[in-house]
RNA sequence: UCCGGCGUAGCUCAGUGGUAGAGCAUCGGACUGUUAAUCCGCUGGUCGUAGGUUCGAAUCCUACCGCCGGAG
């Protein structure tokens, strides 16, 4: 497929290094109004301008580099206006990288009793105060200018994971698509970004027609949604496989929206993917899963309770650093503030530290053999090995 | 000493004649473009003790033990 000619665009990328011999793995640098990103890269998400738990100063040492906010969220609280007024997005919330904002397209699915579509948009009954919410991709893109991201997406109709019919999904798709070209002509923000999205389902053919048509639009970026569900990782990457081929020249990003586990995360970046995000790292953090290199910790069990390690061994993090499994079992236990964040910083700090070795392996041409041994480690798992975690030391 | 109330799961308590329940805690699990510091599940009790009435008692009766309150 050839390029479309983009328009002038507010942000570049440029792979830096292409993908080799038996991977579709690639790396590059994505650079935005608010700095430049290395890709691949996992976007930690902040639905509420906030991700969760941590702070700006939290987010730079975990290593993040752009974060993801929520166009529909914010549009209810605060509301998008109020965000234009007090200066814009990045400065509300004190937070001067790149942003990303997500369409409230996945609102569609996630707030699906609260919703009815039509070719319009969606209407939305706020879930905050049952409020009649008309949403459209002409609101969604209002509402992303006035918050003034990095990059802005257009808002779709994911296709519900799971119990959809082939018909579902070709509506869902074929509706993205008008809703895509309505996104673009009303966006004029000259200092945003804007991505289209794919979609398709799990339906070869219609996730290539989507390829094809998202692609044929002159986006600065593309997303594939409607994956991150209830599929296998085999169905994703089938999928996967479809849409990245298509894209083999084409100069702009790809983002596979919602992945989080670094298992998924290795297997995506093989299949071509650059961008990613997830609430998955943080929120598993929250109800006290551990991300290590050798599987997960649940924090909850008791045999934590007098494990004076470190959750990781020469992990750099805040939790790291200065603290024992036994404290953070008892901050958790306690329903501690410090406990969240503590978490959350181990899990953020492991998920983008994973994300930079597969960057280096890839810069080094290294990255099958690397991927084989991450794949082994079963990190993030919770694989039969990750109980036995106290001996991988030796390894 | 008398009067009254109460003794049911680790905790706080429902259950007043038909072979025991809840919440929390414990123990374990899940979580993927956040309505999530959320959700799911498993353990766990000879119903204070001993008798009695009854086809059947946590439930009714008697005695005792313990705790609480009141009166002396």
């Amino acid at each position: 497929m050839t390029a479309v000619e983009p328009r002038t665009s507010p942000i570049s990328f440029e792979v830096t290094h292409p993908a080799g011999v038996g991977t579709r793995a690639r790396a590059g640098r994505l650079e935005t109004p608010h700095g430049a990103i290395e890709t691949p890269i996992f976007m930690p998400v902040g639905t509420n301008a906030t991700v969760k738990a941590l702070d700006p100063d939290d987010l730079r040492e975990v290593g993040a580099q752009i974060i993801l906010s929520n166009t529909y969220h914010l549009s209810i609280r605060p509301g998008h206006e109020r965000i234009r007024e007090l200066g814009g997005l990045h400065h509300f919330m004190g937070w001067d990288r790149p942003i990303l904002t997500d369409s409230g397209g996945f609102q569609v699915v996630s707030l699906g009793r609260l919703r009815e579509i039509s070719e319009d948009g969606v209407r939305f009954r706020s879930h905050l105060d049952g409020a009649l919410i008309d949403y459209t991709p002409e609101h969604a893109i209002a509402v992303q200018e006035a918050l003034g991201s990095d990059i802005a997406v257009c808002l779709d109709q994911p296709v519900p994971p799971g119990s959809s019919t082939r018909r579902e999904v070709a509506d869902a798709t074929a509706r993205t698509q008008r809703w895509a070209e309505r996104c673009l002509d009303a966006h004029a923000r000259s200092d945003q970004a804007l991505f289209g999205i794919i979609q398709g389902g799990l339906e070869p053919d219609l996730r290539a027609g989507s390829t094809a048509a998202i692609a044929a639009l002159p986006f600065d970026g593309l997303c594939i949604g409607g994956l991150a569900g209830d599929e296998s990782a085999a169905e994703r990457r089938r999928a996967l496989d479809v849409v990245v081929p298509l894209l083999e020249d084409d100069p702009r990003p790809r983002y596979l929206m919602g992945l989080g586990s670094p298992m998924d995360l290795l297997d995506a970046v093989d299949a071509g993917i650059d961008m990613f995000d997830s609430v998955l790292p943080a929120r598993v953090a929250r109800n006290a899963t551990l991300w290590v290199p050798e599987g997960r910790l649940n924090m909850r069990n008791a045999r934590f309770l007098d494990d004076p390690r470190p959750v990781q061994d020469g992990c750099p993090c805040r939790l790291c650093r200065s603290f024992s499994r036994a404290y953070l079992a008892h901050l958790l236990r306690a329903d501690e503030m410090l406990g969240y964040r503590l978490a959350t910083c181990h899990n953020l700090t492991f998920t983008l530290d994973f994300m930079a070795t597969i960057r280096r392996a890839i810069r080094a041409g290294t990255f099958p053999q690397t991927m084989r041994q991450l794949r082994a480690s079963r990190a993030g798992t919770n694989g039969a090995d990750s109980r036995d975690e106290g001996r991988v030391k030796s390894e």
